[in-house]
DNA sequence: ACCTGAACACCGTTCAAGT
DNA sequence: ACCTGAACACCGTTCAAGT
């Protein structure tokens, strides 16, 4: 009859607080470090128990990747929105999007791994993720009237490439991330501009 | 008395033996099912054996790096060669090493992945290594006559970042390597003419 | 100097059994 | 429906001992 019977640990809501602790396992040391079996004794739970909510180790990373990916979307939904959002120019949009990803990329360089370092596998397309979307959104705006979707669907590319190269090597190497930092707001504006005036052919 | 005493497998080359089989291993698989025990059963030796080339796993995986950024400074030194080395500009210089960079990851995605993948560690610093001082070199040819080091370097690290972000993206998702190897050449060349017309401040 | 054998403390995963 | 206990086949690493 208890309405909220015991909403922690043993009951309920295991795979939430898996994917929890799990994030912090590894946001240090990284994904290799994450075992399955010290997952389970942090959550004082036998080591079958995760085995009912995740198929295997691979569907708990999944897992991991997917909270990421909407940790990564927020981000950029954010960034444009502190940018004045629709009622920005494209070229503002692209630019804040760029520093959205950067940002999120500095403040959380173990989720910005996780999305990305995992092998390709079947339904889980960065490029059909929100965060895509939007850039696409953006680039489109700042096309000429007359390019057609193939044009644009590479600059969105270009401009994407740009911006996660500058996130990865920043996320690689501590002084390349300061750089990056340093230099990010002129890279993106410059980049942004380029584009409207000289939209690749 | 015998000059070559079975320079194979159990007699000396154990270490080279085990860097090449564990590039096989690492190249399908990827480097995280890369496993000691395995790799000393594929060598006909016993796993203690490998302990007496590599102070742990991680110091094999520091040295199958160590061998895959070898291969890509090679592929970046043809490119470069094969556009006319010195003799050829700047820009040309520019485009020809980030094609190079490009081809690389396309053909080797496995090694690609290996340079960058692994956590950054003291004394490992591809920003150190010799495709950044090639790429360096080219941009550097390219800035104005008064331009200072910060600025030059600003701009190595944005060339970069644009083509490693084409070169990682497209190692995650076979789409976007059909992409990248489509477009590669008009935006490397767009890239390259644009820095020589617009040095970014 | 280089390698083996055996051992240690860990893994991921499965499966019968409990509640 | 969700969890435990015990087991299986694997790991990385160490260390004495062999040649």
């Amino acid at each position: 009859m208890s309405r909220v019977p015991r909403p922690t640990y043993h009951h309920g809501n295991l795979r939430a607080a898996a994917l929890e602790r799990a994030a912090q396992l590894a946001a240090d040391g990284g994904t290799g470090a994450l075992s399955l079996r010290q997952l389970a004794r942090d959550l004082g739970v036998s080591p079958a128990a995760l085995y009912r909510h995740f198929a295997d180790k691979d569907a708990l990373l999944d897992g991991l990747a997917q909270r990421a990916l909407a940790a990564l979307e927020s981000a950029a939904r954010d960034a444009l929105a502190r940018a004045g959002g629709d009622q920005a120019d494209a070229a503002e949009r692209l630019a804040a999007l760029g520093r959205g990803y950067l940002a999120f990329a500095r403040a959380h360089p173990d989720a910005f791994r996780i999305v990305f370092e995992l092998r390709p596998k079947a339904g889980r397309d960065p490029v059909e993720a929100a965060p895509y979307l939007l850039l696409l959104e953006a680039v489109t705006a700042l096309a000429p009237p007359g390019a057609d979707a193939a044009r644009v669907r590479r600059a969105a590319l270009a401009a994407w490439a740009f911006v996660h190269g500058l996130a990865t090597l920043g996320a690689q190497q501590a002084w390349v991330a300061g750089e990056v930092a340093a230099a990010a707001e002129g890279l993106l504006r410059d980049y942004a501009r380029g584009l409207r005036v000289g939209f690749p052919s």
